[in-house]
DNA sequence: AGCAGCATAGGACTAAGGTCCTATTGCGCC
DNA sequence: GGCGCAATAGGACCTTAGTCCTATGCTGCT
């Protein structure tokens, strides 16, 4: 359910702020709202999923000031832009920055639900793959840079006995480093190890 | 070089036209324009890399119209938009649907050609892409129904033994079929297959 | 000085993968 | 009714991968 998301408003138009909250809150999320971006940066750090539905032109930090904060700290929050007076270039350069919708004042309920669920659906699918991603790498943190190369010939599919022969040392341990990836990388078979490597960026390397 | 790649204009301002081919050939690029939409659907399709400078507001098929007709056609040709009086809807919307850029005249040479340059590594990529899955969705076909099936096994890390039993068959069965995957797909390795099942989407199997 | 970790490697063995040849059954098609 | 193909399978045999035990030389840290 969407007990564990948190839709977030930031506006300075404080009846803007009241009627998003109600219509948030009777159509099931939990919400907050802001009158400035400053208010926002202000709260801690939100860790789960969500969304943030944020005004344009705001006195002092305006939306876009706003996302490029958030982005700059790293920040994986979805964002709605929602505004009454927006310009063209600010709405393009909006979604080619990343931006769920660019939604002009007054917007319909039904039109802003809808981006909210895409925006908080993309945003669990996007949390669970960088915390897949975080596994990942926290795994070949731990393997030596022998280890490493030996992997990256695995992947690409070679033999033992040609990466023994790529390396100039026995087939023997290319085993020892080939069992000791596995045993690190928490993979059963060299099928997992490619889909591992693949969903972290590890390029195979091939024998010459 | 840029010698495979045509960039496309359509406008029905002649003086636009003729400056912006000037602008493209000068640049290096090939390059021809058209008065309408329907001048650009009456030419042959433009079977390499390219990509298309779109007026928005023309007279009949305006330029988000072209863009839908487009699509429908499965044309992969990358958009860049160009407009004198772009509403903000128009320029959000065209960025949703993939465009690469929706500017506004009167435009940067300079950002236009960048532009261009970013519309054509994109395409030259996704067309790269999609010959790539073509060229293995081909020898998916070429797959019987139970290659398949012992496939999605395999790309799962399964061994030979845990195949034979899921499938209520003999070892020596699945030894035949996976041969003969690895023959059609044309793998050298299970490490092959599993990148190849993976750019193509073939999901693998576990055996319960 | 001594220990931990890495890279190296041999011996001995098991298991898993792959290939060649042969063979049977069932289905659809000309 | 025979032909081709998919699916099934056994025998024989070789290659690869993986594991357990042992062992050496090097580096860096304490």
């Amino acid at each position: 359910m969407n007990t564990d998301a948190t839709i977030f408003v930031v506006d300075d138009d404080a009846s803007m702020r009241k009627s998003l909250l109600w219509l948030l809150r009777s159509a099931g999320w939990r919400a907050e709202a802001f009158a400035s971006a400053e208010d926002f940066l202000a709260r801690p750090v939100w860790p789960g999923p969500g969304c943030l539905i944020l005004d344009v032109r705001m006195p002092h930090l305006t939306g876009p000031q706003l996302r490029d904060r958030l982005a700059a700290a790293n920040s994986s929050l979805p964002i709605i832009f929602l505004t009454g007076h927006g310009d063209v270039s600010t709405g393009v350069d909006a979604m080619k920055k990343g931006a769920v919708d660019f939604l002009l004042k007054p917007v319909d309920d039904q039109v802003l639900l809808q981006n909210i669920q895409l925006a908080v659906e993309r945003h669990r699918a996007a949390r669970a793959h960088a915390r897949e991603l975080h596994i990942i790498r926290e795994r070949l943190a731990r393997l030596s840079g022998r280890e490493q190369e030996v992997m990256e010939y695995v992947i690409a599919g070679c033999l033992n006995k040609q990466i023994a022969d790529a390396l100039g040392i026995a087939e023997k341990t290319i085993k020892i480093h080939r069992g000791r990836v596995m045993q690190k990388m928490e993979a059963n078979s060299v099928a997992d190890l490619v889909h591992l490597c693949q969903t972290a960026g590890v390029a195979p390397r091939r024998a010459t």
